[in-house]
DNA sequence: GATTAGCACTCAGTAAATATGAGTGCTAAT
DNA sequence: ATTAGCACTCATATTTACTGAGTGCTAATC
């Protein structure tokens, strides 16, 4: 168990280092108003926090570090959750809300937002769309060869693809197979359109069976499409003031990483369905972010489950800030009613 | 005038920099088995190039570098355009056709393609969706308060927004509006879209005018957004492997840079319209590019006018390479054709 | 007259040598 | 239990010297 003093001292030492990069020394602490012991004293401190694996020294005649098991402790024990101040959540509610139109535009400006405030880099990850369901369907004649099939979600999701036909279709027997498909299929969540639509046209029995299958077939390729969830990444040029990512055998890794939008989107969707969960340097398991602390959280908006964002910095992060300005932003989302 | 000797040692230094990033000393051309003399004749004519402004030293003792006027020689005497290897096209021309459902596809497809070939950033830009023409208009209601505004093109591109309403709109009444506004606007440039919307409606009289001018609103809000153009960057990561990018001072500029998609867009936009066109160097007046030079070409498709794109490389690139895959990929691309 | 050998000179880059100073651990005094 | 004092460590900065690739110029050679 920790003493009063050296709580003090590691907490100094963390927020120290949290704001100049530097390794803090016993002298420096001394002089702080808050420490006023010798700086023996605080140097015996030290090496007990050591002892217990909370902090570190880059080597030895440096001051000490925080380790990854002294930043835990801090964002367990020092970092208070969901305080929430009434007024900055309203001012981020306003400016969320001139966004609040669209849910895409909506998600880019929690994204922006949020960098905003820290100074890191933010992804947001949009609804899987997956779970929502069919509002109508459609194929559009452009011309005698060429269509486009239109899948609208209940949420005003919208998917599309032009799609090029064998042989010209008439166009009442395309109405036909559309008005059909809309009564059958309307409410199915999109996950499963695919396997759905399949059943629903082998149950018909119709002349011109083949053109059918053709269409059918054209429109599952539209329902299979890969873009179920819509990303943002805000603030991607923070990462270049990062005293930490000033060579590029830190930066390039990261910086590939972050734009291979297919692997961050399964990530995100991997992560632990939790409020405010705050992962410390190496605990997220990824090369490229080794040194790097995430912040994410699930968020919803006006009451239902949304999506996912998060916020990446070095694992000198400020955590405490972090958590509390991604507290109010969920807190803004949640209060924030899309189609206003 | 060059003599051709000079020219050989021109080309020769050009290339051999090109290759190694390194000044190229006399001694190193005098070892060259095309340049069969002694390296204090080629010091003297390496003298003469260097007062005509075609190569430079970096210092006193370091062997010589092109210079901007040099690669410009280099790339407008001694760099064929359009040589055409068939076998070579061909083979690009089956690796695009795996693409060319979708026009999109393609256009990403492409900027791989060139990137990989290359070695060096692509960045394609898509058909202009400003001058295509409307196809359809369309309103979908989600539910009493919500609908879905479609805006189809000619060319098979789909806008598409959520938009609320005020009060709940008749179904019919929508229907009636827009089965109106396809009538008389069918074939408009998108473009024009915004103005035409307010001139065809001042022309009606009716009875609920509150709720057309609202419902109207909605729908040009969505004719005016602002996705008039589909751009891919490919490559990305390739420019971590140039050695003049290998410090954060040169890296940064060019990666804030090339992630504006907004004013890429914008730049590559204002490209003048030829086949091939090389800028070199700080000839492209970007700051963030001074050291980058750019081979752009307009590329059309299934011969029509298609779009842009460009290849962005150090000043030392390669250009014979990179204009002639550059070409290979535009005739390829001019003997796809979409939707097959 | 064109080419080449030879030589003094320049200068970036590297490596070794030295100094600096922030910080530590330990001991003995308070 | 706390603190002053001191010897020790080691990353970083500064100086110095050295190396070698490359040049320009001159005089000899073809």
């Amino acid at each position: 168990m920790l003493t009063e003093r050296q709580l003090l001292i590691l907490r100094a030492i963390i927020d120290d280092y949290i704001q100049t990069a530097q390794p803090v020394g016993s002298r420096t602490l001394s002089k702080r108003d808050d420490l006023s012991f010798s700086s023996a004293t605080i140097r015996n401190d030290m090496a007990d926090l050591e002892d217990l694996g909370l902090i570190e020294k880059p080597h030895t005649s440096a001051g000490r570090i925080p380790s990854e098991v002294g930043y835990r402790y801090y964002v367990d024990h020092l970092v208070e959750k969901r305080v929430i101040d009434e007024r900055e959540t309203h001012h981020l509610g306003e400016r969320l809300r001139a966004s609040a139109q669209e849910s895409d535009l909506l998600i880019r400006q929690a994204a922006d937002l949020l960098s905003d405030l820290t100074n890191y880099t933010t992804v947001a990850l949009g609804p899987n769309s997956q779970m929502n369901r069919l509002a109508r369907i459609d194929l559009m004649p452009l011309d005698e060869r060429r269509g486009v099939v239109l899948i609208l979600t209940d949420q005003g999701h919208v998917e599309h693809r032009t799609v090029v036909f064998e042989s010209p279709m008439a166009p009442d027997m395309i109405e036909e197979m559309i008005r059909f498909l809309n009564d059958r299929l309307k409410g199915t969540p999109i996950g499963q359109l695919k396997s759905r639509l399949s059943e629903e046209v082998s149950t018909l029995q119709l002349a011109n069976r083949e053109q059918y299958e053709h269409m059918l077939q054209l429109i599952q390729s539209t329902a299979g499409l890969q873009h179920p969830t819509s990303l943002y990444l805000g603030g991607k040029k923070n990462i270049f003031n990062q005293p930490e990512f000033q060579t590029l055998d830190t930066l390039r890794p990261f910086l590939e990483w972050i734009d291979e939008q297919e692997r961050l989107t399964d990530w995100l969707e991997s992560l632990p369905n939790r409020e405010i969960y705050v992962s410390i340097g190496s605990e997220n398991g990824i090369l490229a972010l080794q040194n790097c602390s995430v912040i994410t959280s699930d968020y919803t908006l006006d009451g239902k489950t949304f999506g996912t964002i998060a916020m990446i910095g070095p694992t000198r992060m400020d955590y405490r800030h972090g958590v509390q300005m991604m507290g109010q932003l969920i807190e803004a989302l949640r209060r924030t009613k899309l189609e206003e």
